[in-house]
DNA sequence: AAAAAATAAATTGTATAAAATTTAATTTTC
DNA sequence: GAAAATTAAATTTTATACAATTTATTTTTT
């Protein structure tokens, strides 16, 4: 008789990840509701606010995107007033993402949700710590793989 | 000057959470390629072959899924024949879903996959066995909260 | 037992995501 | 320097996801 013990959701470690990924996800929500981002939005806002300027492509390696999941949402961005769209003239294959004044202000609304978020997930510093570079540790095997 | 070094990507917690989860489902593909599901698709199945038979509130429970991603998938499933969807005869709000002969059978090209996903995250058995933990202390947290 | 409340799926609308293709621009090669 | 290869975005297609609403059924209240 075969053992399929393999199989079963308890034994898996990319499930909790999944699930983990969504709920926190869904528990950013109410906040982001508040500045009327989506999670997608705000992760690119955050590059946007350490960087101030950066092509689609740079933002998508960054961000684990590509261009189909950015093209829409930073248009959409830009609708809200938070950036700009731009072809580079040096090349025009690229386009530059700046960040508006209104972009740059929405900054101060959304600094203080990573505390409310720490406080939900219930981890000691040492233990998020620990999350914290195991992830990395997996992100970088995975990318090394390629 | 106020400090904004929490809204740095760096210093994000849940952003390696939700990219690594998105790269393993994305390392997951040509496995699942060959048994022509999605990893969607493949968590339902694990249920199906542990339990092979459930309602969808349940399922959706379990798997942290509701009826508007399930139904669509699960009517997939059952053109694909890996499993039945029916009406409870006791309680008709309830859809029961049972897993076929053909989704029966599928558990034994499936059982391999495991076993290959390991080798690509590059982790220790003591590193995966605490970075398990800790995505279960923080699903359960946030299951707690609510 | 009829009205009200609760429950389970399904549906609708919006927003990701990724793969594959297309288009436009730039580099490289010969 | 023209053809070929490469690159960067955009587009298209398919598949999640979730919130909110709707529909059908069952349970609870009065």
């Amino acid at each position: 008789m075969k053992n399929f013990d393999s199989l079963k959701l308890d034994n898996q470690l990319c499930f909790p990840l999944y699930a983990c990924s969504k709920e926190i996800v869904r528990l950013y929500k109410p906040f982001l509701d508040e500045i009327d981002l989506t999670y997608t939005q705000y992760i690119v806002m955050m590059v946007m606010w350490e960087t101030g300027e950066i092509n689609v492509k740079s933002l998508g390696e960054r961000l684990y995107l590509d261009s189909g999941t950015l093209t829409p949402l930073l248009k959409k961005l830009e609708t809200k007033g938070y950036i700009s769209r731009q072809r580079s003239n040096e090349d025009e294959r690229n386009v530059i993402i700046k960040l508006t004044k209104d972009g740059e202000e929405l900054k101060n609304k959304a600094v203080c949700i990573p505390e409310k978020m720490m406080g939900c997930v219930h981890l000691t510093k040492e233990e998020a710590f620990e999350l914290y570079r195991l992830l990395h540790k997996v992100l970088n095997a995975i990318g090394e793989g390629e």
